[in-house]
Parts: C-alpha cells; sequence; structure tokens
DNA sequence: GCCGTTGTCAACCAAACGGTTGAACAAGGG
DNA sequence: CCCTTGTTCAACCGTTTGGTTGACAACGGC
C-alpha cells in the first residue's frame, strides 16, 4: 500500500470506476448497494474500492443502523490541486524566462526550441523535488 | 494499458519517483541519464518510467544527436484540474444546499449532519458519470 | 573505421491490483 | 429468536507494474 498520501490520492482516482463513483458521491452521500447498483461487478469489488478511496482519504464510512453510508471528504483534492499549481507555475515561469533570454540575444546560435535554463545548463540538481510537500519522494 | 487518458495520467503520477521526475523536469528539460542520476535504479528503469509518462502525454521526447531530451508537456494538467474541480466545487454546492434546507426547516427531527440532498433521496441516477467528460473525457 | 556514450528492447521476476466466490459479522424486523 | 439485509473478510486467480539483467541500435569523437 502506497505510504505516501499524495500517491495514495492519485493512485485511487487512477481508475474509471473510482472516479465515477466520486462522481456519483458528489451528488449527494450514498449506501454500499447503491454505488454497486449501476456496475456489473459484485458488491465485494466495490467495496474494495471504496476501501481504497478511504485509505486516500477521499471518502468516509459512518455507521447508521446495518447500512454504511459513504460521504465524498472533498478537501483532499486540495493536496493535489497544489502539487500540480505548482509544476505548471513553475514550468510556465521557466518557459516565459527561456522565452526572455531568446528574445534579449538573438544573435547567439540557438540551441532549439525547448532547451535547459541556460544559468542551469545541467548540473546536479539533486533535490529537485519541493523540499518539504513532496511526500516520502526522493525515497 | 488504461485506456482513458484521465485515467493515464492520473496512474502516471500515483508514482512518487514519477512525480519526482516531473518536479525536474519543470526546472528544464533533461537527458534520461541525468534524470537517473538521483535515482539508484538503473538507466532502463528511468526509462520505463518516462515511457509511462509520455503515454500520459506529460512528456515528449526529440532527437538529439545520441541525446534524448525529456521536455514537460505541463498542458496535460488541465485534465486533471478540469476533471478535480468539477466535483469539488459540485461537493461545494451540495453541503451548501443541504445547510440551506436545514436552516430554512429548523424543526423537523434531522436526519444526522451528513445526509442525501432531500430532493434527491436515493433514487437511481442511472448514470453517474458526467455524460461526456469522462473516460472518453476531451478526447 | 572503431570505440565509447546514450538510450531502448526483450525476457524474466516478485509484488500489487481488480476481480471472483464463499463465509462471517452486525443490526433490525417479523 | 431467527431471518433477512447490508457489508466486510479471506482465499484465490489472472494481469499489470516496477524492477532487474543482457543484448543491441544510433551516433560522435578520435
Amino acid at each position: 500500500m502506497a505510504a505516501d498520501p499524495l500517491s495514495r490520492v492519485f493512485s485511487a482516482l487512477a481508475d474509471p470506476t473510482r472516479r465515477d463513483m466520486v462522481a456519483r458521491l458528489a451528488v449527494g452521500d450514498a449506501t454500499v448497494n447503491e454505488l454497486a447498483e449501476p456496475y456489473d461487478v459484485t458488491v465485494q469489488a466495490v467495496s474494495k474500492h471504496l476501501r481504497v478511496l478511504e485509505d486516500a482519504g477521499l471518502v468516509s464510512r459512518t455507521r447508521e443502523a446495518q447500512r454504511r453510508p459513504v460521504h465524498l471528504e472533498a478537501k483532499v483534492f486540495d493536496l493535489m490541486t497544489k502539487w500540480i499549481e505548482r509544476y505548471q507555475r513553475q514550468a510556465e515561469e521557466r518557459y516565459r524566462r527561456l522565452d526572455d533570454l531568446l528574445r534579449s540575444m538573438p544573435d547567439e546560435r540557438e540551441p532549439s526550441p525547448r532547451a535547459e535554463p541556460p544559468e542551469t545548463p545541467t548540473p546536479e540538481t539533486p533535490a529537485p523535488e519541493t523540499p518539504a510537500p513532496e511526500t516520502g519522494a526522493l525515497r
């Protein structure tokens, strides 16, 4: 079972059935049987999927008589969006910088449209991962 | 190999090593060997990871002599953020509606903090998946 | 022209995944 | 009190995944 939370969330949403269940749960809480109804898999399989979603923190279950209503825990999404936005922004920023550079020295034999940011030709950059945020990433 | 693009992207980012490589590539393009250097796995393993990222559309490789510079294709992130935001919004909206309802009829024996949206008690909702966007999603 | 560098392909392996069936557990309702 | 309903646990099975080693293709430098 993937140790770090971010991996768990991404991994949980990597399955179309599970994404589908999240979509259903965004409409409202549901029981396991209700969730299983649209699919031609057994209830046990759905239960397993829910466990994955629960481990990822995307879903919570409360007991209510013999039923176990499943509830979408939407705030976990933030984990992903934060991660994604960081690198999206960073990539855009880099592109902008490169663009500026190419514009500022237009005679230099340009190294091809997509290249390293010149001030960091290809050095170590041993810890590219964001210092804290990423889980155990960097292993 | 996961058929739908969204699954491929989520799945590609479900691995910490691959997320790490994306983080590295946000800084600037890199060759396979450069990417492999921080890890104690073989170059072949890194090559495999890159293939996964490439299949997900997160990365592109161009030939440059015997080197194969890897480039981050940041716009694929939009696929995920769009999906996530939809359900995040939907869940918030639902919560707001439920909240309003509870406030508007304060005497009714409340069914417990988290429950179905009353106007949709637990009907079929046979196709919870977003009609178009999902799996065939944007594709 | 060969050699070293860079990267991929192929075959293999252990572990994880998504699914199944069958049994068990939990809580009401007759 | 048993029986039905709802859900999970356990064992098993085929496929996928992340990793390995070994061979080989492509190219540039000397």
